[in-house]
DNA sequence: CAGCAGGGGGCGC
DNA sequence: CGCCCCCTGCTGC
């Protein structure tokens, strides 16, 4: 350290940050992931998420979206708020006889010190962390996590906590004095007897329920890596619906045998440049879709946004919510407008567009922007040649078959405005408009009314007039 | 009155 | 096919 620099030590760090953390998720505030399970819906944060759980990690590196929706399939509501609040808090209390499911959920999901052995922090940077973290997921042959795990057991009784970054006591101590109600569950009691009853659980399992006999299904392949939970990753950009039946790495391969594609990965961008500089509007719509909707009697949980929850009903459910991008091309056309690249550049929202509630999850559930019908499918082969291109627009109704009509319309959900007065600060996105616009400044009146010597700027003011006036229809008449 | 945005024709590559 | 330009209608102030 350089002479005369000082250590600066926040004591209180490590509780005020879960807390704060914690605080975050009970207000919903940032949150930038929504997890789905069993028809409820968790506002939670990748942060904390890929903190937790390599799992959810490579979930969120392979969907580089700004809100993505998980879903869970083979884990129950009360096991995910019970890993939640663990993940968020580092502790959690659960009865005992829901303690197996409980294990059982971690393992599925990865939840480092409940099913995976949790690293100690490194020294290193964090971007050799990931690699390392990643390594050890693609790795799992050692150190085998349950085997693991039962070491843990067997030496200590909180190693869930006692060997990750933070130390664990504090934490839950500050939690149990601050007595937060939002949990059904009282955290008073609960944390050291949540400890205490895994860990003699664990001991239980290592000694005569081997867990990984008692996860089945899940650990029969490999069992060093608990096979994930059947996951519906739900990109809000693309609309694309991506099932991890198997393993996420292999995410990818699912969705092209499933005709399903990143549009916003940038993996096939068919519709090539056609916009490449305009990035997704939806971004910056996305806190909208999931505005807090904070229902106290539902707890953490609440209920999706009714488009979501259309999609969740299944394949017909999710044309239903597509139903206003849906070509009939089906998913194999449904393409990032932007270029594809999957970016998340923000942009300022458009100037004086508020968005409501429901256009708010049109903009992000529809995704980008364009689709295409008479586009080739995945075998290449060109459908529907007779039927013109028709460029539908996924944040509005909007539907052209002229480009350049669909990329003007795009400036109005991009805000983009190249046209810009040289008299004044106006700007907007139609050239045709700034001249109209610099009449003001110019005086200038080319419609004038052959009966009076009304003179109009605008022709639909003219033609406004001689209704008024004149009771004409036509102005040219 | 003025801004906004969609439609369409014409033209060049 | 994409771009330029013009036309047109709607809307808010």
């Amino acid at each position: 350290m350089a002479e005369g620099m000082l250590s600066l030590s926040w004591n209180n760090h490590r509780a005020t940050f879960c807390h704060i953390l914690s605080t975050l998720r009970e207000k919903e505030r940032y949150t930038d992931v929504t997890v789905a399970c069993d028809g409820k819906f968790y506002q939670v944060h990748k942060l904390v998420l890929s903190t937790c759980s390599e799992y959810f990690e490579k979930i969120f590196e392979n969907t580089p979206c700004k809100h993505p929706v998980i879903v869970l399939k083979d884990v129950q509501t009360d096991e995910l708020e019970a890993l939640l609040s663990y993940m968020y808090e580092g502790a959690v209390s659960v009865a005992q006889n829901d303690l197996a499911r409980l294990i059982k959920a971690a393992e599925v999901l990865r939840i480092k010190g409940l099913a995976v052995p949790d690293e100690p922090p490194l020294s290193e940077s964090c971007s050799k962390r990931v690699t390392q973290s990643r390594n050890a997921s693609d790795d799992r042959s050692s150190p085998h996590p349950k085997r693991r795990r039962r070491e843990e057991s067997n030496t200590s009784l909180q190693g869930a906590q006692t060997s990750t970054s933070p130390p664990a006591s504090p934490r839950v101590s500050s939690f149990e004095s601050e007595g937060e109600t939002h949990h059904s569950t009282s955290r008073t009691q609960s944390d050291s007897r949540w400890m205490d009853q895994r860990s003699s659980e664990r001991e239980d399992q290592s000694t005569d329920h081997p867990l990984d006999d008692r996860l089945g299904d899940h650990t029969a392949t490999s069992r060093s890596s608990p096979t994930p939970p059947q996951v519906e990753v739900m990109v809000d950009e693309t609309l694309v619906k991506e099932e991890m039946v198997d393993h996420v790495d292999n995410s990818q391969d699912d969705i092209v045998d499933s005709g399903m594609d990143y549009g916003s990965m940038g993996s096939d961008s068919r519709l090539d440049g056609s916009g490449g500089g305009e990035e997704d509007p939806s971004s910056q719509m996305l806190p909208n879709k999931f505005e807090p909707k904070i229902n106290p009697s539902q707890g953490q949980a609440q209920q999706l946004p009714d488009a979501v929850v259309e999609a969740l009903a299944g394949p017909s459910g999710m044309q239903g919510w597509l139903s206003g991008c849906e070509m009939p091309t089906g998913f194999s056309g449904l393409e990032g407008y932007s270029g594809g690249d999957g970016s998340q550049d923000v942009h300022p929202p458009p100037q004086g567009q508020p968005v409501s509630q429901s256009q708010a999850h049109q903009l992000v559930l529809l995704g980008r922007i364009a689709r295409r019908t008479g586009e080739t499918d995945a075998s290449g082969t060109s459908q529907q040649h007779a039927v013109p291109k028709i460029l539908q627009c996924c944040q509005c109704s909007y539907t052209t078959t002229n480009t350049r009509h669909f990329k003007r319309h795009n400036f109005r959900h991009t805000g983009e405005k190249p046209f810009s007065c040289s008299y004044c600060s106006y700007s907007c996105n139609q050239k045709t408009n700034l001249s109209v616009h610099i009449r003001r400044h110019t005086g200038e009146k080319p419609y004038a009314c052959p009966y009076c010597p009304f003179r109009a700027t605008h022709k639909s003011n003219l033609k406004t007039h001689m209704f008024k006036m004149h009771r004409m229809y036509d102005c040219t008449k």
